[in-house]
DNA sequence: CGTTGCACACATAAGTGTGCAACGGTGCATTATT
């Protein structure tokens, strides 16, 4: 359900409904504190969080009242819920309700970023497996099926809502060749100064943040660039000021965002493709909440796509592997890990997250990690490689995704909404490609209806997404998203409806 | 995977050109130091 629709305003009033306390589990602090701050003006029963943000005397006071069923809402970061103490005075409470807000994290940070989303599922179960409410803005077909299987859901009600944005104009600006990068920035900026603010423009690097930000304000401007490597004081500043609409513009990366909420925004462009339609859409979103016309433009270089390749994950080497698994079996302390094996943070919670997938470890809710098979070093090293193999497969079919978004002839929004699963009749008229009369009309004659599922003889089963022209696209299961040229898919019999 | 920054060559003034390595995003929590 698109932001701004009501998701808080569900958990809400089924908290309120349901008879024990309420746990949230939210992505970052700063969430939790406007919600907390927004339920205790209204009086809502209580409300508190629990982060590290918090003076110790607070947090105990929190996890007195939920103990006493003082309670009625209990904010906090999945972080928390490795921590016994944490988890211990959750189970003894009556909690009547599991909230995951902006789920979607449990699939796109989960895997290498912040592990302990994977660990949810087990921490419900720990809870006794109170009924959970999932809510994210943002969930393409196998982000949502990945949702479920993590939390361990079953049997879970799916309720997905107008993803369609009509006062979004979406439209693509294509630079190649010959200095290619430097006109685009030219035009990106000569766009920015035309537009009415305000604005939003999202970049993939801190340091273009700052230089496109600074060379704005030399104009007529107000603008402020926007990432996680300014200090906390500066990034609340600038937020606020865009909030308070004393910017005109803010050149961010990925790190602004949850938590905008900002009706009145007028554009969003891209200076960069995003990793994916998910990460985009959403970070377009943000433009038009009042309802009011609003313009969505990528400006989009195919080289520009080798970075996204990168952030795609996949840089994961075979001994990497096999020097954490011989760590776990050494029984190094899961403390320790990091420095003794001189590995970043992602790397060693990647690293782990696919030995587990290769049934190699096990990773407690509190992240000590234990080895749980007798197989050989070697074959689980080389199980878990194929599981990085996988994934990076997978991140990569989305960032081709956004590619083929980017260099579609079709309509726009057609695009999108096919990409989450939802139909749409092209074309949409508001759309560059619409606007230029060149939206084909869909296949008339296609072998497979969109929706349904086929397999393929090595990528296995998946779902026929869309057509374009004399190609489809198929969301395979474990390969990701594929295009195949229809009359291959024809003459070869390639896809069997399963 | 593509861009950028740095060292160095070139060649005799002040810069340009080349090659190569490093770098690039998202946040929680915890700890040590002002």
């Amino acid at each position: 359900m698109s932001t701004g629709a009501g998701k808080s305003a569900i958990y809400q009033i089924a908290g309120l409904l349901t008879p024990g306390a309420t746990v949230v589990v939210s992505p970052l602090i700063a969430l939790q504190r406007d919600q907390v701050d927004g339920l205790n003006e209204v009086a809502a029963g209580g409300a508190a969080q629990v982060n590290s943000s918090l003076p110790r005397g607070e947090r105990e006071e929190a996890m007195h009242e939920l103990a006493e069923g003082a309670l009625e809402f209990l904010f906090l970061a999945p972080e928390q819920l490795a921590r016994k103490d944490v988890l211990d005075e959750l189970a003894v409470a009556d909690v009547s309700l599991f909230v995951v807000d902006e789920a979607h994290c449990v699939s796109e940070w989960g895997h290498d970023f912040r592990p302990e989303y994977l660990r949810l599922g087990a921490a419900i179960e720990a809870l006794g497996r109170p009924p959970v409410l999932a809510l994210t803005a943002t969930a393409a077909p196998p982000v949502r099926d990945e949702i479920v299987a993590r939390l361990g859901l079953r049997d879970p009600v799916l309720l997905i809502r107008g993803f369609d944005r009509p006062n979004l104009r979406f439209s693509v600006e294509r630079f190649h060749g010959e200095q290619g990068a430097e006109r685009k920035r030219r035009a990106l900026i000569e766009r920015i100064r035309a537009a009415a603010p305000p604005g939003i423009v999202y970049v993939s690097t801190r340091r273009e943040a700052e230089t496109l930000a600074e060379e704005l304000c030399s104009g007529e401007l107000l603008a402020a660039s926007y990432h996680a490597g300014m200090k906390s004081a500066e990034r609340d500043d600038v937020q606020e000021r865009f909030m308070d609409g004393e910017l005109d513009v803010v050149v961010a990366t990925t790190a602004f965002g949850m938590g905008i909420d900002k009706a009145d925004v007028r554009w969003v462009f891209h200076a960069e493709v995003a990793e994916s339609l998910d990460a985009y859409y959403q970070e377009a979103g943000r433009a038009g909440r009042d309802g009011e016309p609003a313009e969505i433009v990528l400006f989009y270089r195919s080289e520009d796509v080798g970075l996204r390749r990168f952030f795609a994950g996949g840089h994961l080497e075979v001994d990497e592997l096999a020097h954490v698994l011989d760590a776990v079996r050494r029984g190094v302390p899961a403390a320790s890990m990091r420095t003794e094996l001189d590995l970043s943070d992602t790397k060693l919670a990647s690293a782990l997250s696919r030995l587990e997938d290769a049934g190699a470890v096990h990773v407690e809710m509190d992240g000590e990690v234990s080895s749980v098979s007798e197989s050989p070093s070697a074959e689980l090293v080389t199980a878990a490689a194929e599981a990085e193999e996988m994934r990076r497969s997978f991140d990569r079919s989305r960032v081709d995704m956004m590619r083929a978004y980017a260099e579609t002839d079709d309509c726009r929004r057609a695009f999108i909404l096919s990409y989450f699963g939802e139909p749409f009749e092209p074309p949409c008229g508001y759309c560059d490609n619409c606007e230029a009369g060149r939206v084909s009309a869909p296949p008339a004659d296609v072998p497979f209806p969109v929706g349904a599922r086929v397999a393929h003889g090595s990528w296995g089963e998946g779902v026929v997404q869309r057509y374009d022209e004399d190609m489809m696209v198929v969301l395979f299961n474990e390969a990701g998203y594929k295009t195949l040229a229809l009359d291959v898919v024809r003459e070869r019999a390639l896809l069997v409806a399963v």
